[in-house]
DNA sequence: CAGATATGTGGACACGCTGTCCGGATAATA
DNA sequence: TATTATCCGGACAGCGTGTCCACATATCTG
């Protein structure tokens, strides 16, 4: 069985992964070519599509764990971000990690969304399920066309527009997020 | 001086809208290339460069009309569109009016984002200056921060994916954004 | 109504990126 | 050390873009 992993395979993965993170961080994902990463991390053009077959691939690898890491402490951390608070507050909660996510990881957000839509992407559905759940707790009507209401903010253009462009910064922006957790009460 | 334009040039230009109108409404832009529009015009390549630089200017044009006609409503209609009626419900209306437009033309709305931010756009500065002068007349604080929040989920992408995947109606979606009027009120 | 001129036209061209493919190299195993 | 399965990496073809220039044609002039 093939399951063990080849030594020169694995150093090569991590080479990809390294030389993509520090291309990511340099210029806008469309600008990064499958050959500048192959060029960078010093490998074949072959190698590089073996294990990921576009740039979104990349980039979602190298988002992967930080994204677990929220989905896990929406699921069994501490309230209230975790389960316990009323859903308003957990919500802040929730656009409050997402602006720390979004404020170290934007680029890689939007590197994941080369190509496809931002919404086949699993972690969208994560967002989405979650979120769904707090409205449907608070006894919010229609939930379903709210929630991706509540989510459209969260696109990484949207962020790095208020940052870079603008000129906001994360609490401010956080700050007004928040005043979107008062549609949990409905219309007037 | 050569302010008028030449019959041909005029018959080709009018040719070119149409035959894009018809490759835009099939399928995605990014499915549409520059050569199948100036196939589809019976026009060579050369010509369709001369006037349009790419893509996204071609759905600019197509959406012109449409865009101007919402502004002129916003800046000099009726209220609740039109100045008059309280901010909120302005913005109700706003939104209302929004959907609408994005119900028949979201992709050209889409397509006139190919390659460029859909905030480097000249409409998006106007909705974005209509909405932020409506904050700040409801005394909203922070209102730069909130305007961005409150498009984000116009986005084209945003109103496709409800509407294609979620098979939601266009009533349920303007109910959905007419929720967030609420946070004129500013946080609790 | 011709001739002159400016403007528009359309296809050929070079370039860059994508994704695939296969001969050679190398790690794992006995 | 020999064998084998896996991996590597550059070459290759296809596609789309944007430019360029010889030719055609509308418009102007005498």
């Amino acid at each position: 069985m093939g399951s063990m992993e080849r030594a020169d395979a694995a150093r090569n993965r991590t080479r990809i992964l390294e030389a993509a993170a520090l291309l990511f961080a340099q210029r806008p994902p469309h600008d990064v070519t499958m050959d500048d990463i192959a060029k960078a991390a010093g490998v074949g053009r072959g190698t590089l599509y073996r294990r990921y077959p576009d740039r979104a691939s990349i980039a979602v690898a190298l988002l992967d764990e930080h994204e677990r890491d929220l989905q896990e402490r929406l699921l069994r951390g501490e309230p209230p971000l975790g389960p316990g608070a009323p859903p308003a507050e957990r919500l802040a909660a929730f656009y409050a990690a997402m602006v720390g996510l979004l404020e170290g990881h934007s680029h890689l957000v939007l590197g994941s969304e080369v190509g496809r839509s931002r919404f086949e992407t699993g972690a969208y559905g994560f967002w989405r399920a979650h979120v769904r759940a707090l409205l449907t707790a608070a006894g919010t009507p229609g939930p379903d066309a709210l929630v991706d209401v509540l989510l459209a903010p969260l696109a990484p253009e949207v962020y790095l527009y208020q940052r870079t462009v603008l000129g906001l910064t994360p609490e401010r922006i956080t700050e007004a997020l928040t005043t979107l957790t008062g549609a949990l009460r409905g219309p007037e």
